[in-house]
DNA sequence: CTGCTTGCAAAGTGTTTGCAGGCCC
DNA sequence: GGGCCTGCAAACACTTTGCAAGCAG
């Protein structure tokens, strides 16, 4: 795990690098997200961001929340049904990529969510590629199910 | 594939068994899933309910797919953050269980629905039980992607 | 008749957008 | 200072809920 201000710092470079703005609302947002290993919401994202960035709106975390999807900086991902939730996804070399790069599985009980690597997934993204053409993007969805704790 | 009626009276009869009331809503909504293996979402039931019986709401609708859910006889899949579909799963001694039972892929591109086999992620399902004691319940959502068409 | 179901309207989430002003570069 | 970003408010899409009237059993 690299030092807390290196991510935000390769975030902040990236955003200088194709030259987006590097704002006080977007500056929040990743500290926000990086200051955490848990997935926030968006609601979440604005009340904490809201220290580093009084009076900061709704709307903005969100067109933040986009800016930074675009660039790869951050990846969201939907729970069954509600909010999304979003965390860093910031590439620094020294980094491996697993510990970057994972799935979802979402208890429908508690609602807790797990990590997983992204390799687990990696039989079923070959299969589905090869049957049917299918690119799979796990990061994207969170898997339900019942996690150990809730049975 | 049994003959459509065969399903509606199926899930009619579950209805009555259970004490459940035999209304012109519920029935509706069973019928409209019944003749489509496509995967309707809340707005198209409305919609094709409407010839079936005049004047329904929104409101009963998802009433409706809230008790035959809690009974389970439809299952509703939450689409990547959109709204969530609805399938019949009636079971039919004489149905195959793969044919009602499948997990779902979805372009985020053309937002197409894809059904594969749940058996497709049996060892996924296997390995996240064997590490995690997570049982997954693949029929719930939606694996996003990108499809063939759509590369 | 009894009370579960419906229709209606309104509220509740989560997210997006148009506009005028503000801040980054 | 030019133009991207922000705050605000309003709209939007999906779903749920309180209430009085209606229909199933």
């Amino acid at each position: 795990m690299p030092s807390p201000a290196a991510r935000v710092q390769a975030a902040l470079d990236v955003l200088r690098a194709r030259g987006e703005r590097v704002t006080r609302v977007r500056q929040a947002v990743i500290e926000v997200l990086d200051s955490t290993a848990d997935h926030l919401d968006a609601d979440q994202i604005v009340g904490e961001a809201a220290a580093l960035a009084p009076g900061v709106h709704r709307a903005s975390i969100y067109r933040a929340l986009a800016t930074l999807g675009d660039l790869g900086l951050v990846t969201h991902t939907h729970m069954g049904g509600s909010a999304a939730v979003y965390h860093l996804t910031v590439d620094l070399p020294e980094t491996a990529v697993e510990a970057q790069s994972h799935a979802h599985l979402q208890c429908s009980s508690c609602h807790r969510v797990i990590d997983i690597p992204v390799a687990v997934l990696d039989p079923l993204a070959a299969r589905v590629e090869r049957d049917l053409g299918f690119r799979l993007e796990p990061q994207h969805t969170a898997l339900l199910g019942i996690c150990a704790d809730c049975r």
